[in-house]
DNA sequence: GCGACAG
DNA sequence: ATCTTGTCGC
C-alpha cells in the first residue's frame, strides 16, 4: 500500500488518524453559517486566507509553510507568514492533513496573535474536504480527482469536463452513495483542466464553489496560489541554493549580495504586487493551453 | 502481481 | 510535492 512507500507507520498511529477523522467528521457543519454566504455578491466577506507548503527538492521533511490573506473582492496580498518547517508525519494518500496541517494551524495561531484584525474569514486549502475517504473538516480546493467512493477519472469523467463550457461552470461528484461529495468547477473560461471543491467546515458546497470561483484570477484561486507562489519562492531564496552543488556548474556569482531581507518568520503585510499579469508558474503557462 | 495514490 | 524545455499567446 501507500503506506510502505512512506515509512514505517505503525498500525496504531493509522488507527488514531482514523479515530480522528471520524472524530471531526462528526463535527462537520456543512451549511452556510455566515450572513455573506449567502449574498449574492458576498457582501460582508472582506479576507480570504489561502495556506499552501512547498518542499525542498531532494528533501522530503524540509518544506515551507505559507499562509497568506488576501482582501475581498480585490483579491490583494494583505498578510504572509512563511517559514521553514520540518515535517514528521509521512504523505500517505488520505492522510494529508496529519502531515501539513499542523504547521499551517500555527500560522493561523500566529496570525491570531499578532494580528487579530487580519484573521480571514474563510481559508482556502489545497486538499480535499468531504471529498475524501473519512471526511476532515478543511475547505477543499484539489487540483486531481481523488478516486474514492467509486469517483473515477475515466472516459466518462473526462467527457463531463469537456462539457465544461465557461468559467464558473460545474458538475457534480457523486458518490456511490448518491451522495455530492463535492463539484468539479471550471475555474476560468479558457481552464482545460476543472478544480474539484469539496465542503470544508461551515460553508455550504454551493457557496464554497461560488466563492472559489469569485478568487480565480487563474486557474488555482488567489489565496492558494500566492500561498504556493510565496512558499516556493521563499524556499528558493533561503536554501535555494545551497544544495548539494552540480559537478559541472562552477558559475561564479560576483553580483552583490541581496541584503538579506529580515524573513525568519515574517509576517509582514505584502505590499507590493502591482504587477498587472504573470501567470508565474512556470516560464509558459500551467498545463492550460487552449 | 497490478493498479491507485489530494499534496 | 518535485524534476523538466520549449512553445504559444496576450
Amino acid at each position: 500500500m501507500a503506506l510502505e512507500a512512506a515509512g514505517h507507520l505503525s498500525e496504531e498511529t493509522l488507527s488514531l488518524w482514523k479515530r480522528e477523522q471520524a472524530r471531526l467528521k462528526a463535527l462537520l457543519v456543512d451549511r452556510d453559517t455566515e450572513a455573506w454566504q449567502r449574498d449574492p455578491a458576498f457582501s460582508g466577506l472582506q479576507r480570504v486566507g489561502g495556506v499552501d507548503v512547498s518542499f525542498v527538492k531532494g528533501d522530503s521533511v524540509s518544506a515551507c509553510a505559507s499562509l497568506v490573506v488576501l482582501t475581498y473582492p480585490e483579491l490583494e496580498v494583505v498578510y504572509e507568514d512563511s517559514r521553514m518547517i520540518s515535517l514528521t508525519a509521512p504523505y500517505i494518500s488520505g492522510f494529508l492533513a496529519f502531515r501539513e496541517m499542523p504547521f499551517l494551524v500555527d500560522a493561523v495561531h500566529r496570525l491570531q496573535e499578532k494580528e487579530p484584525n487580519l484573521m480571514p474569514q474563510v481559508l482556502l486549502v489545497d486538499g480535499n474536504g468531504v471529498l475524501h475517504h473519512q471526511g476532515l473538516p478543511c475547505i477543499g480546493v484539489a487540483k486531481k480527482l481523488l478516486q474514492v467512493e467509486g469517483l473515477e477519472n475515466n472516459a466518462a469523467h473526462k467527457e463531463k469536463i469537456q462539457l465544461l463550457h465557461a468559467g464558473g461552470d460545474t458538475f457534480p461528484l457523486m458518490g456511490g452513495s448518491g451522495t455530492v461529495l463535492g463539484m468539479a468547477l471550471k475555474s476560468h473560461d479558457h481552464s482545460t483542466k476543472p478544480l474539484y471543491i469539496s465542503v470544508g467546515h461551515k460553508i455550504s458546497l454551493e457557496a464554497a464553489v461560488r466563492l472559489t470561483h469569485c478568487c480565480c484570477r487563474f486557474r488555482i484561486p488567489e489565496p492558494v496560489r500566492q500561498a504556493d507562489i510565496r512558499s516556493r519562492e521563499y524556499i528558493r531564496r533561503t536554501l535555494g541554493l545551497s544544495g548539494p552543488p552540480v559537478p559541472g556548474q562552477e558559475r561564479n556569482q560576483k553580483g552583490p549580495k541581496s541584503k538579506a531581507h529580515p524573513k525568519g518568520g515574517s509576517a509582514e503585510p505584502a505590499e507590493e504586487n502591482r504587477h498587472p499579469e504573470d501567470p508565474s508558474k512556470g516560464p509558459g503557462t500551467d498545463p492550460e493551453a487552449p
